[in-house]
DNA sequence: AGATCGCTATTTGTCTGACTAAATAGCCAA
DNA sequence: TTGGCTATTTAGTCAGACAAATAGCGATCT
């Protein structure tokens, strides 16, 4: 009866390369949904059989996706109570899929000023212990990475990759794992930012001498240095961004 | 036929409070077998079916559990080709039920390490903050949870939650949405390294004056003075679990 | 020989509908 | 008023079928 998915009768996207299942397309939109505050924390969910049917999937489809949101911590279900939105400290914002469904629809400045903030206080950090630890092969990584940036500019999606090539190498070369996990955070924090930028701004400032600097007080082992150099990196990097939101220049 | 699920049939734990559905249960014995490198990244798992004949549920409970494990980034699921476990980086070390898994088969010295490390970064600098934004409510929490955590002492569960009471209220004071998401993984960390350390010797330190010493910096709005102390209060608690792992005191 | 196209087998993905179990609310009795 | 029982609602689990995707293979063409 619903079996065929026609033209124009889908309620939630399917479109875009990731969560192309259906169980990830549910999950997707109403992950939007509650982090844009669609739904409130303590609000509760439509049953399943209802849900379901409204998005014209079946219930299990509809439950994996529950289970994908109540993973990262968005909701919590149970018996004759339903499924709830959970309250924002236990979300987990720093997931990569939570942060982009953040930036699917315009994020808070706020939220933006934390998340600059966490990298103010973890990158600095990150790029001394790099600078004692890290080995050949990563030094070359991020070199190559810069190099690519430069020539690409951050307007190019390779450009931007590159970018955040740099930025988790860094993470990586401290040989840290729970500080790495940070990084597809920071990187899809360093992602996103750079779109708000160039959306509502060309070419802020050229980027790649503060780069340069990071990545040579890093090869040359020098963590103060390394910490500093990425210290105001960062900060430029805040500034711009809070230049591109705010409008009072 | 398989109906019920008499005494000594289940090949995975249900009985903890936590988990206590099919599909959580299957979800924490696959993703403490995966961290504790039962399962190597890039290995492919049983198809579905069979799967979910070994461990005795339906497939749509196995389903669901893989559901949670992918949105956690341990698994990632196509067709054809199955079920692979992941590369180490793309886990989320930081979500509390993965580090929850970790600390199931005593994790690795590199780990706790690790996890001190980031504690070290982070934890100062929130310090810091906090004191310059804690509101009054805050700072009232932060010293109930102290005055618990004194009367209780460590050695109780009542004395511990506390204390992770305390490093949350810190956390919460900054004011800062995604920084504060780290508590949940801080306090998992706090958590499972005093059980570390209670168990292999007992009382090693005396920890109040510590923290009275951060809670006083922040009542005073001293930024520099808090963060100052909390890098000493992280730092003894890294030496304290140092020399419980490492015997050669 | 090599590349390319298309088939097929395997695996996850989706659907349906029924039944189970848990938790709550409300009623009824003490 | 209180305490416990019951009815109801909800998520949870199960079973089996069919759909979609794709890796790998084999046939075909160049």
């Amino acid at each position: 009866m619903r079996k065929k998915n026609k033209a124009g009768d889908g309620e939630f996207a399917r479109e875009g390369l990731a969560g192309s299942r259906i169980h990830g397309s549910i999950a997707r939109t109403l992950g939007v949904a509650i982090v844009s505050g669609q739904y409130a924390p303590g609000d509760i969910l439509n049953n399943e059989i209802d849900s379901s049917e409204q998005l014209q999937v079946s219930r299990s489809a509809y439950r994996e996706a529950i289970r994908i949101l109540a993973a990262k911590g968005l909701v919590e279900s149970r018996p004759k109570t339903g499924t709830r939105v959970t309250d924002r400290h236990r979300w987990s914002l720093l997931d990569p899929e939570v942060l982009a469904w953040f930036f699917e629809s315009e994020p808070s400045e706020e939220f933006l000023k934390g998340l600059y903030e966490l990298r103010m206080i973890v990158e600095p950090a990150a790029a001394a212990l790099a600078a004692e630890r890290r080995d050949d092969g990563q030094l070359e990584r991020m070199r190559k990475a810069l190099i690519q940036m430069e020539s690409q500019t951050l307007a190019t999606e390779a450009g931007q990759a590159a970018d955040r090539d740099f930025h988790d190498t860094v993470l990586e070369a401290t040989g840290n794992a729970p500080l790495f996990t940070l990084s597809s955070s920071i990187g899809a924090a360093v992602r996103w930012t750079t779109i708000f930028k160039q959306r509502k701004r060309e070419l802020p400032r050229d980027p790649m001498p503060d780069h340069w600097k990071v990545f040579d007080a890093i090869a040359a082992a020098r963590p103060d240095q390394a910490r500093q150099a990425m210290e105001k990196l960062v900060g430029l990097a805040l500034e711009d961004t809070r230049a591109a939101i705010d409008p009072k220049d």
